[in-house]
DNA sequence: GGAACATCTGAACGATTGATCATTCGTGCG
DNA sequence: CGCACGAATGATCAATCGTTCAGATGTTCC
């Protein structure tokens, strides 16, 4: 038995690499996981949302008016982010009231702008 | 003058909540950043490609064969990845070898697989 | 030079997305 | 109750996205 049965059937340039790079690979579904998170913060709106947020709570149609969306868009995005639990919804009577749900949001709306902000001092984008 | 100027056409339900949000947000060029970058980070295929390319260096091929996907789906997605400045490339001879440019994406893409850990610990998803 | 290989690129297709509009739900008030 | 208001929802449509396929580059080795 040359061949490990571990190997897919390929072959790979270098076996010991991959295979290293393999062991502490997370799972796809872990990946898919990640992937949707990280995709509701790909959106300008909910960035911003999310951003707004960070400052303070707010009631919808503060935050629709603030960052000049129709009420109706900013509860569609809202219900995404209360679906993955990334912010936390507060009734008082006629109002709904949102805030960030977790620390890591802030933490990583944080992060993303320094990253951003690097991203244009140095010459953002190649080619 | 009873209205001030810098206050949009509507009227806000708390005036001064609003005002103190508005003033630390940031402008919408700049949440656009951020969403690009984390739209990137918003794809199951390049999430795994980045948090392989976390472990260590890989070539196409490698990538590819690890992950099962295509070698051209790998390149159109490396290309986004390099374009953002998360990857950097390193030709060696026929291979390009790929890695993560920037310290900040291991730190994201860590941060939110715990972020997804703890989602997964309790119970992800509402409704 | 030419064959073999690794990677990149462009076009095309199907799937997903975000905004909008109309409607409905829920709450407070006259 | 019935109206008004804030918010949530469903359907629709255009735009965007990711993959695939075919072909173009670029590189090594003979």
């Amino acid at each position: 038995m040359i061949n490990r049965s571990d190997v897919p059937p390929a072959g790979f340039v270098d076996e010991a690499r991959v295979r290293r790079v393999k062991r502490s690979l997370v799972s796809f579904e872990g990946a898919l996981g990640l992937a949707e998170t990280f995709s509701l913060l790909g959106d300008a709106t909910r960035t911003r949302i999310l951003h707004a947020l960070s400052v303070d709570e707010l009631c919808v149609s503060d935050l629709a008016a603030l960052l000049e969306v129709s009420p109706s868009a900013a509860s569609h995005q809202l219900r995404l982010l209360r679906d993955r639990r990334l912010v936390a919804v507060r009734r008082e009577g006629k109002r709904t009231y949102y805030r960030l749900d977790d620390e890591h949001i802030r933490t990583l709306v944080d992060m993303g702008l320094s990253h951003a902000a690097e991203d244009g001092r140095r010459g953002r984008r190649r080619r």
